[in-house]
DNA sequence: TGTGACTAGTTTCAATGTGACTATCGAGCC
DNA sequence: GGCTCGATAGTCACATTGAAACTAGTCACA
């Protein structure tokens, strides 16, 4: 059971109790507090007991301790292993160097636009618009907020050069839209699906 | 079992049944053709079958006929149902227009990019460029490729515009890691770190 | 004494991802 | 004839992920 592949909340695990051991419940609210809870699931925590019970598995954590601190019910308390270390170079190297091939949800639903009318498709896509500029600003706000170095901010600008884009580009079909300019009907598709078959 | 939610897949196998009912196989080469891979997984038949049967027993779609064609196989043929059709535009519109919270592994990794010496997250940042690079150009060869209507190109149109974005920020990030504009250093970090916690 | 918020963890169900496995038919090779 | 190869079609098994519900103790406060 090497673990050869690394998700978001493992990596995060491994990187987090490298600079702390830390028990479960910790864990979740030092990402939370450091808004990693943007860019790795932390809010459901059955999913995080399942990641740490599978790193400890794999012997990449072990438990260094595990008592009660009067007021609190009892804590397990975790560190990396020397394994640990090794594997969350090896993760991060490979996350950060190889995309890897997602399915999100938008792109697949977009391959299907032509099965509403011109007018609904523009309705849909100004209300993505809508939810997408929101986001947009509170990256923006994020990362006008000084004092973090940069490179604690990378993911935040990433997102922002990812979500700004994907504004852009809404803004400019919804427009195409609107003015007429991208539209279609029934029969012309049906030729085209009959051209390409 | 009313299936609220609907994956990339089920969804496109519901638009493709109401193009025209199939078997699933001829679903999957059909939407391997159509490009459709690059959307959605079709690639291993087993979440097709499963699909297939969760939208067969929430009654969004029905067998038509079963039998064989001598040289091949026995297949099953699906169509779509009525309510299958009313499905399909719910989710549809839903997934246009409301973003749903992904979880992608590089900005994951990318928040993590402190637990690496700039110049190993120049590297790594290095090697995802060219392929980034590649992805894009495959994307603007689709996009010339006249005689499509650009309707039924949006997703590879969106796919460009933020493979673009990606593009842009990691070239700009590794020509300042390279140019010595960004950079840390493990105390620096430590401080960083005391500091928010 | 009751209520709500926070801490901590478990159980359950559904969906997804991935790889390996079985089996039939036709075509070509020796 | 016997052989393999590739396309067709479908199944099995296993691990992971996502989301919600449920249990339970502690603390603050009215």
């Amino acid at each position: 059971m090497p673990l050869d592949r690394g998700s978001p909340l493992a990596l995060t695990v491994l990187a987090l109790l490298r600079y702390r051991p830390l028990h479960p419940y910790g864990i979740q609210r030092l990402l939370k507090q450091w808004g990693k809870d943007q860019v790795v699931n932390v809010g459901q925590r059955t999913g995080l007991y399942r990641t740490i019970d599978r790193l400890g598995e794999a012997g990449l954590i072990r438990v260094r301790e595990t008592g009660r601190d009067q007021q609190y019910p009892e804590r397990t308390v975790y560190e990396i292993t020397d394994d640990g270390q090794v594997t969350l170079r090896r993760w991060l190297d490979e996350m950060l160097s190889v995309p890897r091939q997602e399915f999100p949800q938008f792109p697949a639903a977009l391959s299907n636009a032509l099965m509403l009318a011109p007018d609904e498709l523009a309705q849909a896509l100004e209300r993505r618009e809508q939810v997408v500029a929101g986001t947009l600003a509170a990256l923006e706000e994020q990362l006008a907020d000084t004092g973090v170095p940069r490179v604690a901010m990378l993911e935040v600008e990433y997102l922002r050069a990812v979500t700004e884009a994907e504004a852009r580009w809404l803004r400019g079909v919804v427009e195409d839209l609107r003015g007429g300019r991208l539209t279609w009907s029934r029969e012309s598709l049906e030729e085209a699906a009959a051209a390409l078959e």
